[in-house]
DNA sequence: GTTTCGGTTCTTTTT
DNA sequence: GAACCGAAAC
């Protein structure tokens, strides 16, 4: 393979770096992707084993893309190659050693609903005064911080509740319960699995040795995002070697609200003496115009590694900038502004709207509805999170995990009569396992069960008493079957106005699950998969077809035409984030939305908002607009 | 004592 | 929409 030719100098350096750590900062549209994937390609040519190389990113999307990527370039040299999310790589190892850390190796994953709903079952048991107690929400999105940043939680609460009623201790009191809950029946949340691969490898050398001989090459994406334990972890598992390559951007560090800390990457050559630093500066995606204001959008903030966007396209067209005067008229400027560019030969498929928030979009998408245009919304409400969908989940998880006590009482509280106060009941009467393939286990069900409930009861339990005499643990998709003809179809009907379409949804998940051959592989999967449709419409790429999205979630990716909606003060900067942590991580967010765009790029700053009750709130453009000179933007 | 139901409120960002 | 609250119904 000729790198030189397919590379560009800076790219090549970064490629063909040597052995030993190395930093490389690749900004917005510099070929960051594909800088990885040819080290992949370059570390393979060098003979370096497929299965010892490892491949770490944030999300499900990125590791595919890399891996669909690195297998078109090399072929079936990429096989055994070990990529995918912290995540996912935590709970491989936890599944074979979650033993040592004090959980079974079948725990459950919660999702962030079942977290949540974990947390407020904690605080109920414990009474706490409905007034001044925390939302679970509020909570989680704590502990998450803590966690991240291994902070004291007491510290952090004095940060965030001082001068209110909150009870510091009751709050402490509730953490520490919802930590025994979830041993108690063997369940992990998003960050335990981060937290307990961390211990796994301080604390059994076993672990560690096995790992860090493997891990010859590791190749960390977006390391502007890890917190402390993912850098932690990292050191460890490439720390027998020493080869490892990071990459990212400081600029495009958007998620310190849930831990991350660029000091990680600032500070990366200090931590690792003999560090050999890349930069990629050469931006091939966006025109210059747009570049110019992407550079002037950022070049205040503080501390960062100080670097220029630098354009190699020719000139374009300056990005605009609008001020209509509210959300309404916002949105028929954009359609209006779409037709057009339509007609001058963009397909819509090629545009973007972009947002801070979801609810931003909720105009834009009445008026699309209004102008029979076609547009997906990348997921706000997740596939796999959607409560049909969980429903349908809950015999799997009780069959596999007898502990799961989310589980089972999501299960209860589907009969009549049955809510949450019962359900637990009923679990804690059965001494918190279920073991629903025991047929005496399920009489005992039966029997602790409300009159009403009972004959619900006894159209289900023939499914669990076959997954073991039919050894269906290798069918996931049966088990959902079976429950939807036996109960949940006819439940979706006569709890949901839109029973048909998730009827629709329901199936279509059925046959999903034939992917998978067993039960575990399958639950685990979901969990960590939070948006599968959002990857199918991206595998479609419907033309015709407007994306709207948040700013997160189009992060890596790139569109000839992107709109930005409510460039407003309170709303993007957003109120709450800049009370909590200052303007600058929502500048970083600014100047993702900006480097998304290639040819064209259009800003909105209504004047006023409608609200729901009718009033009106006028609206200050965002100081991101104002920091832009006005001669790089068109009014 | 629980469950259900109807009305109200408010939406950050993600694995 | 879904999470919450208070009141009515079981």
């Amino acid at each position: 393979m000729n790198f030189k030719n397919a590379l560009n100098e800076e790219q090549y350096a970064a490629v063909t770096a040597p052995d030993g750590p190395s930093l490389v900062i690749a900004a917005a549209g510099t070929g960051k992707t594909r800088t990885l994937v040819y080290r992949v390609a370059w570390l393979l040519e060098q003979g370096v084993d497929p299965s010892r190389i490892l491949l770490l990113t944030f999300t499900n999307k990125a590791a595919r893309e890399m891996l669909e990527r690195a297998r078109a370039l090399t072929g079936d040299a990429v096989s055994g190659l070990l990529g995918g999310t912290f995540h996912h790589l935590a709970n491989r190892m936890l599944r074979r050693f979650a033993v040592h850390v004090g959980f079974g190796n079948d725990f459950t994953i919660l999702d962030s609903d079942d977290s949540k709903k974990l947390l407020k079952s904690c605080a109920d048991d414990f009474k706490m005064d409905k007034k001044s107690f925390p939302k679970p929400q509020v909570l989680m999105s704590i502990f998450s911080v803590v966690n991240g940043r291994g902070s004291d939680l007491y510290d952090e609460l004095v940060d965030r509740f001082e001068n209110t009623e909150v009870a510091y201790d009751d709050v402490i009191r509730v953490h520490d319960e919802y930590q025994q809950r979830k041993k108690a029946q063997n369940a992990m949340d998003f960050d335990d699995l981060l937290i307990y691969a961390l211990k796994l490898f301080r604390t059994s050398e076993r672990v560690r040795d096995e790992y860090q001989e493997r891990f010859q090459y590791v190749l960390v994406d977006e390391y502007q995002d890890t917190n402390v334990i993912q850098a932690d972890w990292i050191n460890y598992l490439s720390g027998k070697y020493n080869n490892l390559m990071v990459v990212g951007d400081d600029f495009q560090s958007i998620y310190s609200w849930r831990g991350a800390n660029f000091r990680n990457f600032l500070d990366f050559s200090k931590r690792y003496p003999g560090t050999k630093t890349y930069k990629l500066l050469t931006n091939y995606r966006s025109t210059p115009e747009i570049l110019d204001v992407a550079n002037a959008a950022i070049a205040g903030n503080p501390e960062q590694f100080q670097k220029e966007l630098r354009a190699v396209r020719d000139g374009g067209v300056l990005p605009v900038f609008a001020s209509p005067r509210d959300g309404s008229e916002q949105a028929r400027f954009i359609i209006e502004k779409a037709k057009d560019l339509k007609r001058r030969g963009v397909d819509l498929s090629d545009m973007c709207v972009l947002y801070r928030a979801h609810f931003h979009a909720m105009e834009l998408q009445m008026e699309l509805n209004r102008a029979s245009m076609s547009y997906v919304v990348t997921s706000g409400t997740r596939f796999f999170e959607q409560a049909h969908i969980k429903d349908v989940c809950t015999l799997l998880r009780i069959l596999v995990n007898p502990g799961d006590e989310l589980a089972f009482t999501r299960l209860l509280e589907l009969f009549p009569r049955v809510g949450k106060k019962s359900s637990l009941k009923v679990f804690r009467k059965l001494g918190g396992r279920v073991n629903l393939q025991r047929k005496e286990v399920c009489m005992q069900v039966e029997a602790a069960l409300p009159a009403g409930a009972r004959e619900t009861w006894k159209k289900i339990e023939p499914i669990f008493l076959a997954y073991r005499e039919e050894n269906l643990d290798t069918d996931p998709g049966e088990i959902v079957y079976r429950f939807n003809k036996a109960f949940y179809s006819e439940y979706m009907v006569e709890n949901f106005d839109n029973a048909k379409y998730r009827a629709e949804d329901v199936d279509g998940f059925i046959d999903f699950t034939s992917k998978f051959e067993t039960v575990e592989s399958f639950l685990s999967e979901i969990a960590l998969q939070t948006n599968l449709d959002a990857e199918e419409n991206n595998n479609e790429e419907p033309s015709g077809t407007i994306r709207l999205s948040t700013i997160h979630q189009a992060k890596g990716l790139e569109f000839k035409v992107v709109f930005v909606l409510f460039l407003c003060e309170s709303m993007f900067p957003g109120q709450k984030a800049v009370e909590e942590s200052g303007d600058s991580e929502e500048r970083r967010l600014f100047y993702v939305a900006v480097t998304r765009a290639e040819d064209h790029l259009v800003l909105c700053s209504p004047e006023v908002r409608r609200q729901r009750d009718g009033g009106i709130i006028r609206l200050d453009p965002s100081r991101f607009i104002r920091e832009i000179p006005t001669q790089l933007l068109r009014r």
